[in-house]
DNA sequence: GTAGGGTTAG
């Protein structure tokens, strides 16, 4: 193998070094290097560096592995991660760990020189391994990197479009206290742009001046298209004028393409044209770039005529279509010509002289599913992906076949490319997501729309606000309120519920919750319980926040809301189950409404006042206002909890009856257990009647004819008088407390256009309440209620009939 | 090691 007299380059020895490791003999490697090697001074180079560290492994010095290490941080030669690699796949390609290993030694032992650090980063990023890199730099975070290695670091994440994890590099940059270099600088822009973050932009352009950096034309370039994206045209133009102004910088190209790329996407078309025009006058001529940019617009307008212009132009500067200009104007050439099939509309391309690209695919793959022709689609996809092109389908590819798939509602379609999305290395982003939601929410499949969501959030990709929307409205749709529950945790826990715009807050918190869900929200999250006070103290107007004197009344409401989510449960079922409680599934309902009962009572009852002696008063007082609050709820929180849907549905007011019927059980309950209050409930709950209808006389005489509130005005009526009704049958109110009642509202609904109003209610009493129950003498009221019935009959009305229920007075006893 | 144009929901 050696000759005699020859001295052995350095190569030699690399190859005597490689072949001995890919023989395992380790001793021979050592003799030499430590021998001959040494002896003759011989520098290390990276080839036989790699190999003696992986014998130092081998053998089990992992002592003189790190020392090895050590040493290179003087020297030309840089350990690599990617080189080591390299070198294995020839000499040990069947050893796994061992990569490893030294993985684990250049890191500890090496990338405290930057110059190591720098050039493992830059080889990775080259092999496109950022997720490498990623987890390299999660276990370097901790300690304050060179400038060098966080701008190697920020591009390398930039460039593989990772955004967010160049965003919180940067942060960590920031927070070690390392100041921006240009390059930082540059690369942060981009970010910046597309975060359309321009706080964060003229910041670190202020912080760049401040280190004494001069700054040239391409960051103000990069500045005047943040402003654009951010629709900020007037900082734009700012910009543009201080280029032209300043003595340093010299107006170019790239500058006034980037002026009219910013004034398309602003759709100003007549000043992007203003500023070609000068061009065409000037010394810098327009080029693709221009050309393809103001196409763009032209056909983004829809103005076709200025598009064949600037063709013509393009042509006398002798400039040819290009691939580019293709993609730009496929989607107006294919609606034009409308091919038959993607076969057809590839020839189009070809005979032109095009050769498209990815992206030209890509736009010609989405017209097909634009027209909801998923056949050509997928031929589409078949062809870019077989010879001679042989592409790879990026995320805008499976996304654009997602789409497609959902419109055309081919659930194991979508699936089927999702899997394949997923196995191609292509992680899906919020798009594909999107409409993977979509797809499974068509096919009515809520709960799988929901893995989705989460398994979104477990990588990092969270949904935008359109997406949270769809779900909520689809859960809202279909009352799925127990998916619909998982949907605003999820929403919560990625912080985006406090980041949504107020308005789709709102939305949430008003449309899509129930009195029941706030009142648990009150409790759960802190963040937003200051909105749900609002929304509660705004929709249904009663207080939440518990002090001293309101504390009893909170803990009532909360048993309210509570019973009025078991009163709708109990109605449900008496439809089905029997008229008498204690059998089958509606003992546990009622043992349950006995335990809410039992609290309101504690919480009269528990409060004991200093002064003994007016103990008795205070209980008194206390059950006046308890029932206050319990009258406030069964007729203004309850009606506003019934919308005018739930009122139009059959059901509803048998909802409403249930309703009124529990909480006359509740206010009978409460009579039993305070007997020597004697009547403290009749008379209160008469009173807070008679206030109610004083107050119904205001307001009538306040309303404004036209505006017609009464949809809403009449369910708070109406819920007064199930509620009369009920209390009636319960015996808590007496046949006089009614007619009183009845003869009042009689005189406030004498008006014409409030007859109907008038003659629903007393319909509703007499046929719903006074005549549902056998043996009850209710003689004068029942003949006071039909006279007025026969008054507005008289001056034309004439409902019909409707069908009665007994159940409810079934339910009261 | 720095700047400009083409593909995706709502």
């Amino acid at each position: 193998m050696r000759k005699l007299d020859h001295q052995w380059s350095i190569l030699e020895y690399n190859d005597y070094f490689m072949v001995k490791l890919y023989q395992s003999k380790y001793n021979d490697i050592l003799n030499m290097y430590k021998g001959e090697f040494q002896q003759k001074g011989i520098p290390l180079s990276v080839g036989s560096f790699n190999v003696i560290l992986a014998t130092y492994i081998m053998v089990g010095d992992t002592q003189s592995a790190a020392e090895l290490v050590k040493k290179m941080v003087r020297g030309d030669v840089v350990p690599s991660i990617r080189d080591f690699e390299r070198t294995m796949r020839r000499c040990m390609p069947h050893n796994a760990t061992i990569v490893e290993t030294a993985k684990a030694l250049i890191s500890d032992h090496g990338f405290t020189t930057t110059r190591i650090l720098d050039t493992n980063l830059i080889h990775l990023f080259g092999e496109k391994r950022a997720e490498d890199v990623r987890r390299l730099y999660l276990a370097q975070k901790s300690r304050k990197l060179d400038l060098s290695t966080y701008g190697i670091l920020l591009r390398g994440f930039v460039d593989s479009r990772q955004i967010k994890v160049a965003q919180s590099i940067y942060e960590d940059m920031v927070n070690a206290g390392v100041k921006p270099s240009t390059f930082v600088c540059s690369t942060m822009l981009t970010v910046f742009t597309h975060r359309r973050d321009v706080a964060s932009a003229e910041k670190i352009i202020q912080e760049t001046l401040k280190n004494g950096h001069e700054l040239d034309i391409t960051i103000y370039t990069q500045l005047i298209k943040v402003y654009f994206k951010a629709r900020q045209t007037a900082k734009a133009f700012h910009v543009f004028n201080e280029i032209q102004k300043s003595p340093s910088m010299k107006l170019n190209d790239v500058v006034l393409n980037t002026m009219i790329d910013g004034l398309v996407i602003n759709r100003e078309m007549e000043a992007a044209k203003l500023l070609y025009d000068q061009m065409l006058k000037s010394s810098i001529q327009p080029d693709m770039v221009t050309f393809n940019t103001l196409l763009k617009g032209f056909i983004k307008a829809n103005d076709h005529a200025s598009a064949a212009a600037v063709m013509t132009d393009m042509q006398k500067l002798q400039l040819n279509p290009d691939t580019i200009t293709f993609t730009t104007m496929i989607e107006a050439v294919l609606s034009s010509k409308q091919p038959s099939s993607a076969q057809e509309s590839l020839q189009m391309l070809t005979t032109a002289g095009m050769r498209p690209n990815i992206y030209t695919f890509n736009a010609m793959l989405n017209w097909w599913v634009k027209a909801q022709n998923m056949r050509e689609a997928e031929r589409t996809l078949d062809i870019l992906k077989s010879p001679p092109y042989n592409f790879h389908p990026t995320v805008h590819t499976y996304t654009n076949m997602l789409q497609g798939y959902a419109e055309t509602m081919d659930l194991p379609k979508a699936m089927q490319t999702f899997q394949t999305m997923l196995r191609s290395d292509q992680k899906p982003d919020r798009a594909a997501f999107h409409f993977m939601i979509v797809s499974f929410l068509r096919a009515s499949r809520l709960q799988d729309a929901m893995v989705c969501v989460k398994r979104m959030r477990a990588m990092d990709v969270n949904p935008t606000k359109d997406t949270w929307m769809l779900l909520l409205d689809e859960c809202h749709l279909r009352r799925d309120w127990v998916v619909g529950a998982e949907v605003v945790q999820e929403l919560d826990a990625s912080g985006a519920l406090m980041a949504l715009p107020n308005e789709l807050l709102l939305y949430v918190l008003r449309r899509y919750l129930d009195l029941g869900d706030l009142w648990q929200l009150l409790q759960v999250s802190r963040d937003i319980r200051f909105f749900a006070m609002d929304t509660i103290h705004t929709r249904w107007k009663f207080e939440v926040t518990p002090s001293a004197e309101t504390t009893m009344k909170v803990q009532c409401r909360a048993a309210l809301i509570a019973l009025e989510s078991l009163s709708c449960q109990l109605s449900l079922q008496t439809r089905v189950y029997t008229l008498q409680y204690p059998h089958g599934p509606e003992t546990d309902l009622m043992q349950r409404e006995e335990r809410l009962h039992q609290r309101i009572i504690r919480g009269i009852s528990s409060y004991k006042h200093k002064y003994v002696l007016i103990e008795d008063i205070d209980i008194r007082n206390r059950i006046r206002s308890a029932v206050d609050v319990i009258f406030h709820h069964a007729v203004f929180v309850a009606a506003l909890s019934r919308s005018p849907v739930r009122l139009a549905c059959t059901h509803a007011s048998s909802n409403n009856r249930a309703l009124a019927a529990m909480i006359v059980r509740l206010l009978t309950r409460l009579d039993a257990a305070f007997p020597s209050y004697c009547r403290e409930i009749t008379y209160t709950l008469a009173d807070n009647i008679k206030a109610f209808l004083e107050y119904t006389g205001y307001k009538l005489l306040a309303m404004n004819q036209q505006h017609d509130p009464l949809v809403l005005y009449n369910m708070v009526i109406s819920a007064c008088f199930d509620l009369m009704g009920a209390a009636f049958i319960g015996k808590i109110l007496s046949e006089s407390h009614v007619e009183c009642a009845v003869q009042r509202t009689c005189e406030l609904l004498s008006d014409d256009h409030l007859r109907s109003v008038k003659r629903a209610l007393l319909v509703d009493l007499l046929e719903g309440w006074l005549t549902i129950k056998r043996g009850l003498v209710a003689g004068e009221l029942c003949r006071l209620v039909r006279l007025e019935i026969d008054k507005c009959d008289r001056h034309g009305y004439a409902a019909p009939r409707r069908q009665l229920t007994r159940h409810y007075a079934a339910l009261i006893e």
